[in-house]
DNA sequence: GTCTATAACTCGATAGAC
DNA sequence: GTCTATCGAGTTATAGAC
């Protein structure tokens, strides 16, 4: 793998990683350019100089972290799996994401509030998830006797629900169940298993 | 019912029905006292009279709208209903209030994330949810065969997420299922029974 | 209590030297 | 490319008249 010829980051790496964390943890609103420079290392002037404004930095960074927050799911829903398989390696993938973008959720829904129409061109493109595959998939399970009947886009908003929401609420988590951040990330990665199991158990006949 | 002396509200109250507004839909970093001065159809210094600042004015939103996040669920929960008809009562009542404040998440969530410990302490003052008292009623059912085992405070965590979730997606959610705004509500208003069903048939034996 | 005017300050953005 | 210095717009907050 080729290197930077320098042994530290270019500016524009060190700017797009410091903007990341600042906008993440403050939001567009709270986040200011001065914070960024400093997390960076460099002046303010400098973030003008590559990135136009603030908007455009802000803009930079969320088409990045867009993509991750429909990450495979797509190509799991329309792969060849079964059905239990699709759900156990969508929450898997869902959940590991999450526990290395902690604060992606809250940064996401965010922007999709303040700009609901251009966040969400930048999350999907013009593709909407593939929901009549997974209606399609789930009416032959279900006269195959194996499932209960339930609306495609329900499970899931159900899945993506159950795997987000504990991060959103964090902080809040935490304090209910007196878990430090170690063992929150832990009982996130538990979490894999028993969401599997709670969908599974609500679907199976 | 005392109605006011004057057939229109008092000032404060205009200010805080204003503030209540502009706040829940901007966050208090993008929210401007000019916004709600002009909503509220007074003039800035006004709001500076009755509320010293901007942030003084937030906390006074904040703290009345706490209270709805966490509403009647202790009670339902250490209430004499079973276990099946505790279920069905905290999706309904939850629903509810949501569609009634369908901002309220997002704008709690965002304070708990700026200022967990604060935010946290107006949710649930000192008192925990009473997770003790359904990990009881779990286990008494579990032991009578009619359940299968699940930790208390995750069936909580699952229903609390499977009812918020779609609120904070909203956009989201309406652009997947191409639903307006009347028809979004009316899905959640159907969500109440598939969200207690999708409990039910997970926990149930 | 309510208003107008403005002070005090923050912050994004730019100019210009090196 | 990177820096210092500063501008100028926008915002919270206050002073003071009515």
């Amino acid at each position: 793998m080729i290197k930077e010829n320098k042994n530290d980051k270019s500016t524009e790496q060190k700017i797009l990683e410091a903007a990341k964390q600042v906008f993440m943890e403050k939001g567009i609103d709270g986040a200011r350019m001065q914070d960024i420079a400093d997390k960076a290392g460099i002046n303010k002037a400098l973030l003008h100089y590559y990135f136009r404004s603030k908007e455009k930095l802000f803009e930079m960074i969320f088409m990045e972290e867009a993509r991750k927050f429909l990450p495979k799911v797509t190509s799991i829903m329309v792969s060849e799996l079964t059905l239990f398989e699709k759900v156990e390696k969508f929450v898997g993938e869902y959940i590991d994401t999450l526990l290395q973008n902690p604060l992606l959720p809250i940064f996401i829904l965010n922007e999709i509030n303040r700009n609901p129409k251009e966040a969400i061109k930048k999350i999907f493109g013009n593709q909407r998830p593939p929901i009549d595959k997974v209606d399609e998939l789930i009416a032959k399970l279900v006269k195959k006797g194996e499932i209960k009947p339930i609306k495609g886009y329900e499970l899931m908003v159900n899945m993506v629900s159950l795997c987000i929401f504990p991060f959103l609420a964090r902080p809040m988590v935490q304090w209910v169940t007196k878990t430090t951040d170690e063992e929150f990330l832990k009982l996130m990665e538990l979490r894999k298993k028993t969401v599997v199991k709670f969908v599974l158990d609500s679907i199976k006949k």
